[in-house]
DNA sequence: ACAAAAGTGTTCACAATACACCCATGC
DNA sequence: GCATGGGTGTATTGTGAACACTTTTGT
């Protein structure tokens, strides 16, 4: 039983979405070398005793200081030369967290930590690249027929907003009755009193919440979502 | 930047598909404690310099001898206390054989290696049930949106062998007709000009061959399919 | 000719799509 | 009152589901 020296990381892909605008990853800049100056995801080294989950958790929290809504292991990356001083093998997650965790505070190992938008991102240090493609398709994937959306929204939210969250996801346009039908239909939104008022001329909104006690019996009845495959077009 | 040891296995779960009975799952007896004499997963520890699907190809070859058609990563376990006697993370994958390859040499490592209906499980060491647990559950959700299926078949098949493939993971009576009229709209079917007689009676069944270049030109198109979500019952 | 297995077509129901009108607010 | 954005309903179409008869073989 032999016993090679592998170096085993985690690394994150962190997903936030600014409503109304769009899509963003959390990157950090590279304090040391290899790499040193560059963009790059965040994550470290697992430590002893330490379960993974748990260690993407502290490097989270160490490099960035966001606070996760959203954790799914990824795919895990092992190529012997994807780190350049030795081999590292890097279990990569996505994470998704809610506006109001969006402000970032860069500490201990990272230099700096920033959002960027997933229409243009740095270049990337390690294969980095590689892991966020992984990551944004599986979101996009994921996102049609599981409600994982909604740890990117605040808790109450307005159709508009899930609408466009979708839209800004999948790069496409959704129609907007049959969208709202087919949420609705799916019977895990709350429908609140509330509206919420628009800033200028507007009918406010109505403002909903994801149930998830509601979505656990869904689930049970129904084996599976298959949340959209809606089409362009609105009437010009 | 620490480095505890931890030490990074492979182990794998190895579908087979004996046409017309049941699929099965190829299991390995462990010579050495801990779980001596205890089934397990086939696996071993990753060497210095080779690459995770290198290491799953080789320890299955060394453990079992049989020849892999497809391999997919599936999941990584790292619980801490995975393993009894230190720190073990094991990369987990997903391997597919076809029934011509279903003859297993024991060697090296395992003292033997056997094929289990996935219905007759026997206890399995480590966290080996979880994983199994895990690679089927994939294998099931994968094969009613990709064409994974015909890994476990022969190059030629009939439409029988293959709804019966179907009707058995998915532990559900599919529609004769309505199966075949979905499969054939795909596109990545090739009708043979051959038919194979059947013992008995009965009129001799067309031979099929997956098309991959077809199927290829037809992804591009079409962005994914849903191969399935039949129900029950054929006329009494 | 009869049993057994394979090939094929039609109808029905529902869900996805396209599309248009009404309602509440700010100015 | 009109511009802006939100809420709701309906006709059409495509696809999955249910279902039955014909064809080819062996005995």
């Amino acid at each position: 039983m032999p016993q090679p020296h592998i170096l085993l990381a985690v690394d994150a892909v962190v997903l936030g979405y600014n409503p109304g605008r769009e899509c963003s990853v959390l990157l950090i800049r590279r304090k040391y070398p290899p790499f040193q100056g560059q963009w790059a995801l965040p994550g470290g080294f697992v430590e002893e005793g330490e379960s993974i989950e748990v260690a993407v958790e502290r490097e989270l929290a160490e490099e960035t200081g966001v606070h996760i809504h959203y954790l799914e292991q990824l795919f895990t990356f092992g190529n012997p030369d994807r780190d350049p001083r030795r081999r590292v093998v890097s279990i990569a997650y996505f994470a998704l967290v809610k506006p109001s965790a969006f402000q970032v505070q860069a500490a201990s190992d990272a230099s700096e930590a920033a959002w960027f938008s997933i229409k243009h991102l740095p270049p990337l240090a390690f294969d980095h690249a590689d892991i966020l493609d992984k990551g944004l398709e599986r979101v996009r994937n994921k996102i049609t027929y599981e409600p994982i959306g909604f740890e990117l929204l605040e808790e109450k939210f307005t159709f508009v907003e899930l609408q466009h969250l979708y839209e800004t996801l999948l790069d496409r346009k959704i129609d907007r009755r049959n969208f709202q039908k087919k949420l609705l239909s799916l019977g895990i939104l709350e429908e609140l009193e509330e509206h919420r008022k628009h800033q200028g001329s507007g009918r406010p909104a109505k403002l909903y919440r994801f149930n998830p006690e509601q979505y656990a019996r869904e689930k049970e009845k129904v084996i599976m979502y298959e949340i959209w495959n809606m089409k362009d077009k609105e009437e010009q």
